[in-house]
DNA sequence: CTGAAAGCGCTTACAG
DNA sequence: CTGAAAGCGCTTACAG
C-alpha cells in the first residue's frame, strides 16, 4: 500500500482508511492527508477477497431497454448506489441460457447478491446455483410461483380486475385483450382478473403475442379485420398499447370515443400520447426502489429470514383513452 | 481450490482452465470432469487480483431511463457481453460530482475501462483520474470539446441542417426550437445546423429547457400563447417532441396538417405515435455498440493508440408528422 | 508435462 | 494505540 510511505505500517493505514479500531487523532489525520495527496484509490478486490465483502449487486432483466425495465433499474441503482453499491446488468432475453450464463460469471465476480426478473421458462431450479452458493437474491415482476423465494411484484389477478371493472363500468361488454403470452403466469392471472372484472355476461376475445410494440399493431390490426361488436381494448401492457395506438388511427378510429383502450405499466410515455393512456399503475420505479431494499437487508441478516412476498396494489391511471 | 481434491497441483488446475500451459489430455479432462462435478466457480477477484485484468467496464449516464439511454446501454451490454465482459452502471443525473464518485468507485472495483455520457457540466479535467491511473476510457454522445480523448457520437451541425432543410422544403419560414440547454455545445451545434437548413430568410424562436417530455409540453404551451406565424417545431429531441405532441393535441391541433413537429434521436416510442414522429435518426443503439467496440479495441492494444473521434452520420427519418 | 513458491493488495486476529 | 504475520484464491515465472 502506497499510503505506508508516511512512516506507519499498512495495517494501521487499512485501519484508518476503514474507520476500524482505536488510532490517534494524529496518525489517523496523517494517514488521511497522505493518502488523499497520494490520491490513493483502494484496491476492492484485495479487500473483498480478504474480507469476502463485495460492493457489487447483480441486476438482471430480460432487456433494460424495455421501458418498465429502464425505470425499474434505474429506480434500484438509485437505492443500491445511496449504500455505495454498483448494479452489475445483464439483459437475458427471456433466454433462460443466457440467465445462468450471467448468473454464473456475475458470481464469478462476487456480486453481493441479485435482483433478478426471471426470463421466461425459468424455473425454481434455475437458481438453484445461488442457493448452493447462499447467495441473496431477490425475484420480481415475474413470479415463477416458488413460495420459498424473496418475491417483489404486483398482484396481477387484482390488476386485471380493475382493468376490466374500469371497461364494465363504462358500458363495454365486448372486450379484445391484446398481446401476452398465454402461458404465462402474469398472462393468466391478469386474464383471470380481467374477466372478473367484466363480468360475466362478456366477451372476451384473445391476441396473444410477445408484449411488444410490434404485437400491438399487428394484433389489432387483425382484429379490426373482423372488429364486430368489440368496442374496447385491453392490452397486456403499454409496448402494446402504444402498437394498438398506432394500428387504430391508422384506420381512422378516434381513440376514447369510436374505441376505448387500457393498459398496464404506467410507463412514462404513455401521458404523452394522444389521448393520454388510461392504464392500470403497476408501479416499475416502486417495484425496483422496493426490490432493491429488500436485498439490502437480506444481505444484511443474511441467514434466519424466512422468504417474503411483497406486492403492490396496482392502481387505475384514469386518462382519456377510455 | 477445491478442484485439486482430484489429486494435482493448484498450478495445474490453473493451467487447465484458462487453457494455457501443455497439459496431458489426461489430467486436462481429470482436472474439468472433478471441476464440473464439484460446481467449481472461478474466484475473479483472486484471479484478477493477482493478473490484473478484470471482467467489468464502467457505463456512465446521466440517467438510464432515458430511452435514448436505454438504448444506448442495451446495445453496449450486447456486445460488451460477446466478450465475457459486464457492464457496471451508474446515473449521474447530470451531477458532475455523483459522476465523480462513480468514477472512483468503480476504479476502485477495478473496471478495465469506461463508456461515459459526461454529465452537464464536465470539462477535460473531469476525466484526470481516468488518466491518471492509465485507464482506458471512451466518451459518447455528449462533446465536452477535448479533442484528446476517444469519442462517439454524431455530428449535431448535420443533424440540425438536415431538419432545417426538410422544413425548409415543406416551406416553413417561421420555427420555433422547443427545448434544449442553451449553453450546451450539443444544442449550440443543433442549432446552427437548424439555421442554416433552414435559410437565412427564416425565423427560429428559441424555447429552451432540460431535454425531457415536461419542457417539451411546457416549452409548447407558452409557444401556443402567442404563436404568430409559426408553422413548424424543432423539438431538440424526441422526448422533447413527446411533450409538445400533448400541448398540441389539448390545443386542438392537428399534428402533421395544422402544425409540422419533427425531432431528434429516434427513439421507439416514435414510430407509433399518432402521427408517426418524423425525426434525425442518431442512433442510440449503434452508439452504444460502437462505442462497446471501441472501448474493446483500446484494452486490447492499450497504449500507442491516437485518440479517435467517430461521428455517425445522423438520417431523417420521414414520417407523418411534417 | 507438472509442482512448489512467491506475490497480487488488502484485512484481521494477535501481540505488545 | 500500533506493528508483524497470516491468509483470502488465484496466476505466473521458475524448476525439474
Amino acid at each position: 500500500m502506497v499510503a505506508e510511505k508516511a512512516g506507519v505500517s499498512v495495517s494501521t493505514v487499512s485501519l484508518v482508511l476503514n474507520g476500524k479500531g482505536r488510532i490517534s487523532t494524529r496518525t489517523r489525520t496523517l494517514v488521511e492527508e497522505t493518502a488523499a495527496s497520494l490520491g490513493f484509490i483502494l484496491n476492492r478486490k484485495a479487500s473483498q477477497l480478504r474480507s469476502g465483502k463485495s460492493a457489487l449487486v447483480g441486476l438482471i432483466t430480460s432487456d433494460i431497454s424495455n421501458p418498465f425495465f429502464a425505470e425499474f433499474s434505474a429506480a434500484a441503482e438509485g437505492v443500491l448506489a445511496d449504500e455505495g453499491l454498483l448494479p452489475v446488468i445483464a439483459n437475458t432475453g427471456d433466454n433462460v441460457e443466457r440467465q445462468t450464463r450471467s448468473l454464473e460469471i456475475m458470481l464469478s465476480e462476487g456480486v453481493a447478491g441479485f435482483i433478478i426478473s426471471a426470463a421466461d421458462g425459468s424455473t425454481p431450479k434455475s437458481f438453484d446455483l445461488l442457493r448452493r452458493f447462499d447467495i441473496p437474491f431477490v425475484l420480481c415482476v415475474r413470479d415463477i410461483g416458488d413460495e420459498n423465494v424473496d418475491f417483489v411484484g404486483f398482484d396481477n389477478v387484482r390488476a386485471g380486475r380493475i382493468a376490466g371493472h374500469h371497461l364494465a363500468e363504462k358500458g363495454h361488454k365486448d372486450v379484445a385483450f391484446i398481446g401476452g403470452v398465454l402461458s404465462h403466469l402474469n398472462y393468466q392471472q391478469r386474464y383471470q382478473g380481467v374477466a372478473e372484472g367484466l363480468g360475466s355476461a362478456s366477451i372476451i376475445r384473445s391476441f396473444g403475442g410477445l408484449p411488444t410494440r410490434t404485437t400491438g399493431q399487428e394484433a389489432t390490426q387483425v382484429l379490426l379485420e373482423d372488429r364486430g361488436a368489440t368496442t374496447a381494448l385491453i392490452c397486456f401492457n403499454d409496448l402494446v398499447a402504444a402498437g394498438a395506438y398506432s394500428a387504430l388511427s391508422a384506420h381512422g378510429l378516434s381513440i376514447g370515443t369510436d374505441i376505448a383502450v387500457v393498459g398496464f405499466d404506467n410507463i412514462p410515455e404513455t401521458s404523452a400520447w394522444t389521448p393520454p393512456l388510461t392504464t392500470v399503475e403497476l408501479y416499475p420505479r416502486g417495484l425496483g426502489a422496493r426490490a432493491a431494499q429488500m436485498l439490502l437487508s437480506k444481505i444484511d441478516s443474511h441467514h434466519s429470514r424466512p422468504a417474503e412476498t411483497v406486492l403492490m396494489a396496482p392502481q387505475l391511471i384514469l386518462r382519456r383513452s377510455t
